[in-house]
Order: structure tokens, then sequence, then C-alpha cells
DNA sequence: AATTGTGAACCTCTTCACAGCT
DNA sequence: AGCTGTGAAGAGGTTCACAATT
């Protein structure tokens, strides 16, 4: 497939949410024009986004909501359900197995791993929490294919490079830390540190 | 002062994450080089963003940790502490609130709002719960200049509205939805459902 | 008449490459 | 000799503008 930049891969996301809110609100035709000023965006860049993918639209009138949408979860691979593992029972787990939001949109956290013995054994909404030592069979046998990394930052890099050994190739890291990994494996980092700096920048030097 | 790119400030944050974990392992300089490799990127962008900001390294040396470290956090505006509302006592929030990792930085909660009148008058971590009735005098009062927006989707442009009239021009967004702000606000997203999609599209398409 | 899909133009960000310092 | 700082070149992403279609 051709490279697509991770700009479009974010903002099909948005669009994404865009239309299932317009479906919501009973609206089943919408204009790459009205699409783009919900996202503060310019239509041509709407277009430019899903050309890369096909010829959604019918000129002169639009998009049908329900088709467009259907035609981007396609895209980003949201026809069925993933299993994901979270690795590291602390606060920032603990928070994310209550917030489970994204459950509704395919993403199945089915296992915990964590090193504290304490833990291991325990069931947290009757998700079993294992020692990280089993890793290797549980991903296998739950075909675990994301893996959430909620360790502490020293440990964040030995954990993924665990389950890569195990085979995962995705991860989402919430560990403040920059990780190494081949090229056949994406890390997407989720930091809010990063964008609370940004806000005090712009506080500081723009505003 | 010159528009700095957004990519520059997320990658300075970076910088100041590694700078730290350097300074406590005791290294005491640093090349741009060394600072790519641990971040992936080239030696060339190291040296470009931070040459928009001033001149910090020695040729033929490289970088001291601790002095680069403390331009940075002078860029960012990391030298002070930050006081930060949290509007929405929900899931989210209360996860928040708990993984309260940021306080380090200088980022402090200070005051929660939340329109459930069960909720407001209570204490949680000696944070008081107010009514949004009352967010106006609030953020006067306890010079809050971010605020976390931890509603549910559909009310998230009220509610940034609501404290953009208050004064405050800076959010950080945990709603997963798209709003509106005039061009001295700025409202940065945080939205797990963004990686995630990512992850699932690397894996359908990629991988 | 309205809106898509897209090559071309434009702009922004990244990398190169080297003069200039230490 | 080694590494920074930076103008210039290159790559990549965004917007323009218009032919094609409904």
């Amino acid at each position: 497939m051709k490279k697509i930049s991770d700009s479009t891969i974010r903002r099909l996301s948005k669009y994404y949410r865009t239309l299932t809110g317009l479906i919501e609100s009973g609206v089943d035709t919408i204009s790459s024009n009205e699409i783009a000023n919900i996202n503060s965006i310019t239509s041509a860049q709407v277009r430019k986004d899903l050309s890369f993918f096909g010829t959604f639209g019918k000129r002169g009138l639009g998009y049908n909501t329900e088709q467009l949408r259907e035609q981007i979860a396609k895209i980003l691979g949201l026809k069925r359900n993933w299993n994901v593992a979270m690795v590291g029972f602390g606060n920032i787990g603990r928070a994310l197995i209550n917030y489970m939001e994204f459950k509704k949109q395919g993403f199945h956290i089915s296992a915990i791993f964590d090193n504290d013995p304490m833990k291991v054994g325990q069931e947290v909404e009757s998700i079993k929490i294992n020692s990280i030592d089993d890793a290797a069979d549980i991903v296998r046998e739950q075909n675990i294919e994301i893996v959430i990394i909620a360790v502490p930052g020293k440990h964040a890099q030995a954990t993924i490079d665990h389950f890569i050994k195990c085979g995962v190739h995705a991860f989402l890291n919430f560990a403040p830390v920059a990780v190494k990994v081949p090229d056949d494996v994406l890390v997407k980092n989720e930091n809010m540190s990063i964008e609370l700096e940004a806000l005090s920048f712009f506080l500081t030097n723009v505003k």
C-alpha cells in the first residue's frame, strides 16, 4: 500500500467520529465542506484524504453519511474486534480499566499483566491479572494484537521488547519515555505531559 | 515571536524528558546526535529545533545536560506553577485526579467542577468540587489558566465556551469531539481512540 | 447549480552539507 | 578532530483551481 501519512489517519479518525455524530442527529448526506468546517480544516483536505482510498462521494451531492462512515471503518480496520492486553496495574492501568469507553469501539481488554505477586491471580472487572512470565502463552491463546503499556518509564522498553518477542506488533505507550522498536512494530504514545507543556508554551510565548 | 511548529514543541518536550533521564543517570554532556538517537530522529532536527530559540551548545563539545534542560524548561514555560481546573468528575476525571503524575511538573489541579448537585461541595484529595455556575469567581480567585475538559462529548463545546468567557485560553480536551475556539485560545486534544485506531489501521493495512 | 476528485502550485518541515568554533 | 549552527536543497503535506459528474 502507498504510504499514507499519519496526519491523514488521524483525520480519518476525526471524520469517523464526525459522521457518527451526524448519523445520530439524523443527517444522511453531507458535503466535504461541512465535514471540513466541523473539524476546522479545508474541504480539499477532506477530499484528498478520502481520495487515497477510493471515491466515496457523488459529484454535485456530497457523501452519504452511513456509507462514508462504513467505508472509513473498513479503512481503519474497525469492522472487527481487537484483543488488547494491559501491562501494569498501577494508577494509570486502574484508571484505564475503569474508563472502558473504547470497549464500545471494538477494543477489548482481555488480559492484564503485572509483576507484583500480590496482584497476580486477582480479577478486575472479570479480567484476570497475570504474571508477565506467562505473556507468551496468553498472547497466543487470547490472540492479543495490541498491548497497552502502563508500566513505569524505566521498564517500558524491556516490557515492549518482551511482548515483541511474543509476537505483538502494536503498542499504546503511556510511559513518558522514548522507546525503540523495529520497522514492523508501531508504538503510539499517549502522553499528557506533552500536551500540557504545549499549553504552557502557548500561554508563555504566543497568547 | 516567529511561528514555531507544533512538531518542534512536541520534540522539545521529548528532549526535556530525555535530558531529565540523562541527568538522573549522571551524564553531564551530550551531543545532538545522541539526543537524536534516543528519540529516533536526526541530529540536524535536534539542532534546528533548538536554533529557533538560541544557541545552547559548544561546537566540538555538545550540550551541557543541566543547562540545556534548564533552557528548554524556560522555553516551554515550566519554570513556574500552573493552576489547572478540571471540569467533569466522572470516570476520566476521577482517573486523572488519581493519576497526579503531572503535579510534579508544576501543573496543579486546584479546582474541580461538576454540575451534579450530589457531587458539588464534596472534596477529593483536598480539592473542592464546585458548581460550574461559580466558574467565573473561582477562575479569577485561583488564577486558573488551564482547564481540563472531562465532560461528555455533547457538553464539551458549551463548557469550553463558558470557560473562555471566564478568561481561560488553554484547554486539554478529553472529550472525543471537535470543538471550535477563537485564535487566542488553544485546545489540545487527548484522545485515546485516535491512537488505538491508528494501531488498528497499521495492523490492518501496513504490518 | 452544486460538489467531487485530482494534477499542479504552493508552502512547510526535514535533511544535507559545510563554514565556523572549541 | 569533533560538533554546532544554519543557509540551501529536498521531501512531504496542504491548498488551489478546474474538469468531470450528478
